[in-house]
DNA sequence: TTGTAGGCGTTATCAC
DNA sequence: GTGATAACGCCTACAA
């Protein structure tokens, strides 16, 4: 293939004013860079950006972790994160952890090995490096999203999902409801902890106390929440409202009223949070909140191009506007309208 | 941050044995091997992959482009890359285009410019330079997905989305169904084209021939598929069974029908392909052929480590299994059991 | 088993 | 405006 010395020496020139001409072309005259662009053209030569990458220290692209692509979160904060990233002429490139900490590791060289200049992490999990490397100061571009809001000195941004599930809970409560269940996502994770505090906080301004015993906990895919629901109802307390921390768990609930004969919104109104893209078309459709999570994602990557300027930039905490999105899966409860 | 010389002079030994002890330690001594790890760990040392990648010329990584992260192919089709991949110490970046050429072209760079090794391209659309490229005889390590099977000299794969659009046909048949409609994909898609095939080709086999005026065609998204329906229930002519190229689009006519007052499957039952996550729970739960992507995924990675030994590798048609997956959107037509 | 030295393809700092 | 040339950090013959 060729290089930046064969297209030199086909157009005569020397290899410093065809870089020149390549990254900064008001430097060289006009029609020296017309003999480069003629030679480049000719050859089909394609910069070695490795080599460059080398020399400036710099590799323009940076890897976002997620543990999987199904994530709600994953597709719309991507998008937010890309739209920064594409005016700074950076990169993105999407790796999937599966929540495994040997595949984050393996991602993480990339940054220690500077085949990318930073990395996002949205993952349960932290790079192992980042642990036992904290003390000597020298922290790396890594930028954390949502969890582990406490457990390190790392840059991170995290939305308010205490809001969004006070915003649920409202409007639960304000449909008449008492007797509510609750299905929560895994007990360690930031978000569940706090989206937990936020129905319990909305439902408590109402009035409401939530029945510990109508608490049942999933992992925020749909089978657990269809089971979760499954063992909601075999223990017989009733309920006419179902409050989901997330929408997958929210579908997995309607599934199994509707197995077991109960109809959704007449005898138990559900609701998310999210929006994903299947909510408007469940049966009945999902009331849920919906996030801006894109906007979480330009955060996270402004405070990664930040840490260039600065590595002593700290942390955001990103206000996302939230959403109630009614549809067809909440309503009063029986007998009230 | 310390670099191999500063390894190599803390141990006191040249950089060539600290090269050694990190890439093909059996050729160093232990008790040099050690002093080395000691310097290693002392110095907080990470091997600078860019320097590396630049002079064994190769970057260990791969990129797979996509133009979204919901398209139901992909998860599993990465999953199945990400799986070869890893045994070959094969780094899997993704690259989300979003349909678009520049976003395509930009990551295509990437390859050209050497910080990845190939490019796999699940994608409608081609990087330009390719096109461009041909000739020349020189292709670039690039695997193309399913799009473009006649298009290109690249390496390629695809699945047999014949055989699986056949089987759901069957399916529909043998229930006795003779009325039968059908959500079409992308008119210009190749995996739309033999799926479209397949489903006619099925019924014809059973002795039934699909009505033109009952064929909508929709972009595989939910909402295409919802709006197709409501075009198909517009029309009046009646039908008792539908056949969705995708379960995306199933799923939204589902949603289309229930909101018409339709029963699922008791007017009409609903079949679609993919088996989706969501198909499982919806309500009524989806009816569907479950094809194995990830193997399609193995398959594509395979030929792109084969391109290393033998550039002139061709294609490989992947015939993926697929399974008939009986849930709760299809019985026999009413007035039939 | 270890050391020496050349080069991978750029970019940036000088000089001219 | 342009040209020499020294890095960037590593790998790998070849020599010892």
């Amino acid at each position: 293939m060729a290089n930046i010395k064969d297209i030199a020496a086909h157009a005569g020139v020397s290899i410093a004013t065809v870089s020149r001409a390549l990254r900064k072309p008001d430097l060289v005259k006009d029609k020296t860079a017309a003999k480069i662009a003629a030679a480049i053209s000719e050859l089909g030569y394609k910069p070695n950006m490795v080599a460059a990458s080398l020399r400036r220290q710099k590799a323009d692209a940076v890897i976002v972790a997620v543990p999987d692509i199904h994530n709600p979160f994953t597709s719309l904060f991507v998008q937010g994160v890309e739209n920064v990233a594409r005016e700074h002429g950076v990169k993105v490139l999407l790796a999937i952890t599966e929540g495994r900490q040997d595949l984050l590791d393996l991602h993480y060289e990339m940054v220690a090995g500077k085949q990318a200049d930073g990395m996002i992490v949205l993952d349960v999990n932290l790079p192992t490096a980042i642990r036992t490397q904290g003390e000597d100061g020298r922290t790396l571009p890594i930028v954390l999203v949502c969890e582990y809001a406490e457990a390190s000195q790392q840059p991170r941004v995290r939305v308010d999902d205490l809001q969004a599930a006070i915003a649920a809970a409202n409007h639960i409560a304000s449909l008449g409801h008492r007797d509510i269940a609750c299905i929560a996502g895994p007990e360690r994770q930031r978000m569940s902890h706090d989206r937990q505090r936020g129905f319990r906080l909305g439902l408590r301004r109402a009035g409401i106390e939530l029945h510990e015993a109508l608490v049942e906990r999933g992992d925020y895919s749909i089978r657990s929440g269809f089971e979760a629901t499954r063992r909601l109802l075999e223990q017989g307390r009733p309920f006419t409202a179902l409050l989901c921390e997330n929408d997958e768990m929210a579908i997995g609930a309607i599934r199994a009223l509707a197995l077991d004969g109960l109809s959704v919104p007449g005898d138990v109104s559900v609701i998310g949070i999210d929006n994903l893209r299947f909510a408007e078309f469940c049966n009945p459709s999902l009331t849920t909140i919906a996030l801006s999570t894109d906007i979480l994602g330009e955060e996270a990557m402004r405070l990664m191009l930040d840490y260039d300027i600065d590595p002593e930039i700290g942390r955001r905490e990103v206000i996302v506007p939230h959403e109630l999105i009614v549809r067809d899966s909440t309503a009063a409860p029986r007998g009230q309208a």
